[in-house]
RNA sequence: GCCGACAUAGCUUAGUUGGUGGAGCGGUGGACUGUUAAUCCACAGGUCGCAGGUUCGAGUCCUGCUGUCGGCGCCA
């Protein structure tokens, strides 16, 4: 939804200074809202569409906030500009003086062109490469050219309108957190570790040695754990998987918590605290967004205000195999078998009680059955599959060093987070949520690729 | 790592049994005084991904390579 009052100076009575306009003082947001009717105003923006005759043009401006549709007559605007405005290609940047016109025609508003200059043209040699064909779905992906072009395909409307709803995810994530007296914590990307099976581990030279890019913000979350006891970080993490699936990206931004003393229950409240938050916030300020989108808001609703139930593994195991489904107590549940489990749920679900075997060692074996580990993941509906990953950590240095052996992990990379149960152990837990798979799923695009403006896989760097 | 598809103009694509590659959009020129993906007329634009092979002749058949896409395993 478009608000005013974020850029509007003149609707909301905000004092300009040169501070708060910025070079610019006119917002077509504003224009189509209605706050500037009748007046003379100076847009600046970039060429949407063109089109119209030897006396009359249409060009349809846009700027971050809206599209409006200006006329401009030959005999207003004299010779010179009528031509500068006929020779302005789709994407060239202009800026467009005039009065404007409430009318009942399609957009609401038209702004009469009194002068107009072209600020960036752009040459007819080379005009912008994203028509309406480049954007024709052929098979519901999107293309190689697009991908390729992903730096011009940021400013079609799907892409902005998706680069809107994911900045309010992102700040729905920092509110949820800040409110609830969460400190913000940043680790090293840089590490000399992993935190999950080591094949996924980018490695990078370092001044002759070898690092690693991080995975996760956790273990070094921990040892801050007994400073801060609350903490957070959005940040991004990399994995070397050569996963081609519409939820994987090789760096994707982990959104990840760390509470101390607390349980894998309270660790889950917060999960789904974080998410039905982050729904409800999409609700009220990105509706128009999420409709642009495709999205039913019902769904959405429906997202923020069910509670997520919580389904021990064993039970998903259960139920599969009253599915009829192969699968074996002990395996890690995949996709395949995530995508079954479910097909029938309208809700996000909780799966927690993994077996100790399928998961690594710094989850904490159940005291009251220690074949299980405290452990949940949040999987999403509709096929979207897991969101969240998290648990309670093992916090004994007997514990720990006992999980460590048996996975057959090395010590060493691992003395620092071994030393944090040295000195003062307590329990604690946290979770990992993956971002840009929340705005995928919440916005219901059909790929991660969708969600992030550069996105990048195991075939792709570039742009 | 595995499985499966695809590659023709700037983009989206048609191309029959092997016989001199078409269209729509975009671009250029022109017409048109209210258009909404404007319309109409004309023009330009192609090493049919690369390398071999079969054939009188390959966009089309065969082999290899490269690239991309989709899916699996793994995960957020």
């Amino acid at each position: 939804m478009y608000m005013p009052s974020n850029r509007g100076f003149i609707t909301d009575g905000l004092r300009r200074s040169i501070g708060d306009t910025m070079g610019k003082e006119y917002w077509i947001g504003d224009v189509t809202a209605g706050s500037h009717d009748a007046k003379e105003v100076v847009l600046k923006g970039w060429v949407h569409r063109a089109r119209g005759s030897n006396k009359i043009w249409f060009i349809v401006v846009r700027d971050s906030t809206g599209h409006v549709q200006c006329v401009a007559k030959r005999d207003v605007v004299g010779e010179e500009c009528f031509e500068s405005l006929r020779n302005a290609l789709i994407e060239s940047s202009v800026e467009i003086t005039g009065v404007v016109e409430p009318t009942d025609r399609e957009h609401g508003h038209e702004v009469q062109v009194s002068s107009a200059t072209v600020v960036g043209p752009v040459n007819p040699d080379r005009p912008f490469p994203i028509t309406e064909s480049a954007m024709e779905d052929s098979d519901g992906g999107e293309t190689e050219f697009l991908l390729d072009n992903r730096h011009l395909y940021l400013r079609t409307s799907r892409m902005t309108t998706m680069l809107k709803i994911r900045s309010t995810v992102f700040g729905a994530i920092h509110s949820y957190f800040r409110d609830r007296d969460f400190t913000e914590y940043q680790a090293p990307n840089f590490v000399a570790g992993a935190v999950e099976g080591g094949s996924t581990l980018f490695e990078v030279p370092y001044f002759g040695k070898k690092a690693y890019l991080t995975q996760s913000w956790q273990l070094y979350a921990e040892a801050a754990m007994p400073a801060l006891e609350r903490l957070y970080t959005m940040a991004p993490s990399f994995r070397a998987e050569k996963s081609r699936t519409r939820r994987h990206l090789t760096e994707f931004w982990h959104a990840e918590m760390e509470v101390a003393w607390a349980s894998n229950d309270e660790v889950m409240e917060h999960g789904e605290g974080v998410v039905r938050h982050v729904a409800s916030t999409l609700l009220e300020e990105m509706s128009e967004e999420l409709e642009e989108m495709g999205r039913d808001l019902s769904m959405v609703a429906r997202f923020a205000e069910s509670e997520y139930p919580r389904m021990r593994y064993d039970e998903a195991i259960e139920i599969l195999q009253s599915k009829g489904v192969e699968v074996e107590w002990g395996q890690d549940l995949d996709y395949s078998k995530e995508k079954i489990l479910t097909s029938d749920f309208e809700v996000p679900h909780f799966l927690t009680h993994y077996p100790r075997v399928a998961k690594p060692f710094y989850h904490r074996p159940d005291p009251e059955d220690p074949k299980y580990v405290l452990c949940h993941d949040l999987l999403a509906p509709e096929g979207y599959g897991e969101i969240i990953g998290g648990g309670e950590r093992t916090w004994s240095e007997e514990e720990i060093l006992e999980r460590i052996d048996e996975e057959g992990t090395p010590r060493d990379p691992y003395e620092f987070y071994i030393d944090i149960r040295r000195y003062g152990g307590v329990p604690h837990g946290g979770f990992g949520l993956g971002v840009d798979r929340l705005c995928t799923w919440l916005s219901g695009a059909e790929h991660i690729r969708e969600a992030i403006p550069f996105p990048r896989d195991s075939r792709r760097v570039t742009p």
